[in-house]
RNA sequence: GGUGAUGUAGCUCAGAUGGUUAGAGCGGCGGACUCAUAACCCGCAGGUCGGUGGUUCAAUUCCACCCAUCACCA
């Protein structure tokens, strides 16, 4: 069945230039990078972007920790980020920085027309002061106690202990983080957004969107508060982009990140002739544009992007997809536990396919949180992958390999099985399409245990001991093979280097989702080889006991 | 504190616009098989669907309150 192709941009939230990618981060990029494997799969032209989040004060700081430059920590992190990605199969078709001629340029466009069509004002506002490091303090930068419950040592947004949230101004004894100094309060001219303008606005785009229930039931509880002007500047010290018309006034990191996203496209654009920035972010085109973001972020994804977008004259997106967090073992990830888990870290003792499978088998649309359970991880993977899947190859490959030199029947033993197998694609595929992924893991598993029965029933280890019954023997296998092969089609998105490796060992070049839908008969096959092994409790317990020193 | 979400078998999760015996996979137990990475196949046992009250002929499914967990509060 011919899909109509469409034209798909969709981004990863941007990694903040500031730590490690951690098994938490890969909730995100495997939901957006299956999704994206599923839509050029299906032959649709499909674009997958990322960049490095890198202004704001905490890469300043750390750079100056680290006596270097932030242009400098922000290339070794992003080189970082890109193996980690690339070692689980993640792979954009362009991944850059915000700290990019290109984003100056779009920001600077966009703030220009915004303050032109009268959505830009200035304020002044009194802020917390370092006068020892001679900066403005973020509230995270400044620590105290509590107002409420009288704990000590909390941040200056919000208490950790009674869940209280304040300004700096409102703490007992605030300290800065930095130096140690108590802070004065200063005056500081600050430019804001009309983001209180933009409510209709937003909630039409809302209704177009077709977002998420629970993503909606938090737009509106925001609605109800009433949408606030947005601070969109910051005072120097600060790595960012520099304000045009001052000397010292830079724009917030939020207001230039999501702008990435169309920085890092532009960049790409400019390699590539097929594509065409304005097509993907100026109004009036058929283009899709999807971003997959954390449930945190949203506030700055449904609101001030999209309002932010429409004043500058660009597109909005065609919708927003919300996660949940990840959890580890029923609990949020701990050092001390061992459940602080690094990306490199697993790949240090694990497979990326185990992870892989094993989040898209608890993936849905909502931003319900998704619990990694080391435990259940161990036991899911290696029953559903090992045990169910890849056995189907590894029982009829053995005969195909040695009693037939590797030569698939030129017909199928049980046709209608495998066209089963075929029209299930389209339940799967509206499944992926709607990233609900457990449950087209589910439908997949369940073929996986209908062609595991169809061989014990079929027995061909019995038929093989007749010369009579070689012929049906060859069938059978050739049978079990095509079904394991409409299942690694359905599972390329998930498992993609699996995917390949079991291509190969079909000897096949190349898979389109429709090729399910048509038995491999005739061919000749390489030699099986395990695609995939076990886990094992001690990579497990090895992978904790690594996380808790690190 | 306010708001939102979640709470279903040992584990991870489905599901029910209120109505006969609430489902799956894994784990456990029993059996069968030996092609397969101790995989696969058949069968069995497990749950008063977080708690209390209310509406109803009938609630686990609706309502209220409570408890627990998580998130957001720009």
């Amino acid at each position: 069945m011919p899909v109509k192709p469409r034209k798909i941009l969709v981004s990863n939230a941007l990694p903040y230039a500031n730590g490690s990618i951690h098994m938490g981060h890969l909730v995100e990029y495997l939901q957006g990078n299956i999704w994206i494997r599923f839509q050029k799969l299906r032959g649709h032209q499909c674009t997958y972007i990322c960049a490095s989040d890198v202004h704001g004060t905490p890469v300043m700081l750390k750079a100056r920790e680290l006596g270097i430059s932030p242009e400098e920590l922000t290339e070794q992190v992003s080189a970082e980020f890109l193996r980690d990605f690339s070692d689980f199969g993640i792979e954009f078709d362009n991944y850059y920085t915000t700290h990019s001629p290109e984003n100056e340029a779009l920001v600077g466009e966009m703030f220009e027309t915004l303050r032109a069509n009268g959505d830009i004002y200035t304020k002044t506002i009194e802020q917390a002061y370092d006068e020892k490091e001679g900066m403005f303090l973020p509230d995270r930068f400044v620590r105290g106690t509590c107002p409420r419950c009288g704990t000590d040592d909390q941040y200056g947004d919000a208490c950790e202990n009674c869940g209280a949230t304040y300004t700096p101004a409102d703490l007992i004894d605030p300290i800065s983080v930095l130096s140690g100094s108590t802070p004065i309060k200063r005056d500081s001219e600050h430019y804001f957004f009309r983001l209180s303008q933009y409510e209709q606005r937003l909630r039409d785009w809302m209704q177009s969107a077709a977002l998420e229930k629970s993503v909606l039931a938090k737009l509106e509880e925001w609605f109800e508060t009433g949408l606030q002007d947005w601070d969109i500047s910051r005072d120097a010290p600060y790595f960012g982009f520099r304000i045009p018309g001052t000397d010292d006034k830079y724009f917030y990191v939020w207001l230039d990140a999501p702008v990435g996203y169309a920085a890092s496209f532009r960049n790409l654009c400019d390699r590539r002739d097929d594509l065409d920035f304005d097509e993907y972010w100026r109004p009036g085109h058929d283009t899709e544009l999807y971003h997959f973001i954390g449930k945190d972020i949203m506030y700055f994804h449904t609101l001030f992007w999209p309002a932010v977008l429409q004043g500058a004259g660009f597109r909005t997106p065609t919708s927003v997809f919300a996660h949940g967090f990840l959890t580890v073992n029923g609990q949020k990830m701990s050092k001390s536990r061992g459940t602080f888990i690094n990306a490199r870290t697993y790949l240090d003792h694990l497979h990326p396919a185990h992870l892989r499978y094993y989040y898209a088998a608890k993936l849905g649309p909502t931003i319900e949180d998704l619990d990694l359970n080391l435990d259940d991880f161990a036991a899911r993977v290696n029953s559903d992958l090992v045990g169910k899947l890849v056995n189907i190859a590894s029982r009829c490959a053995g005969f195909i390999n040695k009693r037939f030199d590797g030569q698939l029947a030129t017909e199928l033993h049980a046709p209608e099985l495998h066209a089963t197998f075929a029209d299930s694609a389209d339940e799967i595929a509206e499944h992926y399409e709607r990233r609900e992924y457990s449950k087209a893991m589910r439908v997949i598993m369940a073929l996986a245990d209908e062609a595991n029965r169809y061989i014990d029933e079929q027995k061909p280890w019995v038929m093989a001991k007749d010369e009579a019954q070689l012929g049906a023997v060859q069938a059978v296998c050739t049978q079990g093979i095509n079904l394991f092969r409409s299942l690694m089609i359905y599972l390329t998105p998930v498992i993609p280097g699996v995917a390949d490796d079991a291509r190969a060992f079909l000897q096949e070049q190349h898979w389109h989702w429709d090729d399910a839908k048509t038995p491999l008969l005739g061919a000749t096959i390489s030699q099986f080889k395990p695609l995939l092994t076990r886990v094992e409790p001690e990579q497990i317990s090895n992978m904790v006991k690594q996380s808790k020193q690190s």
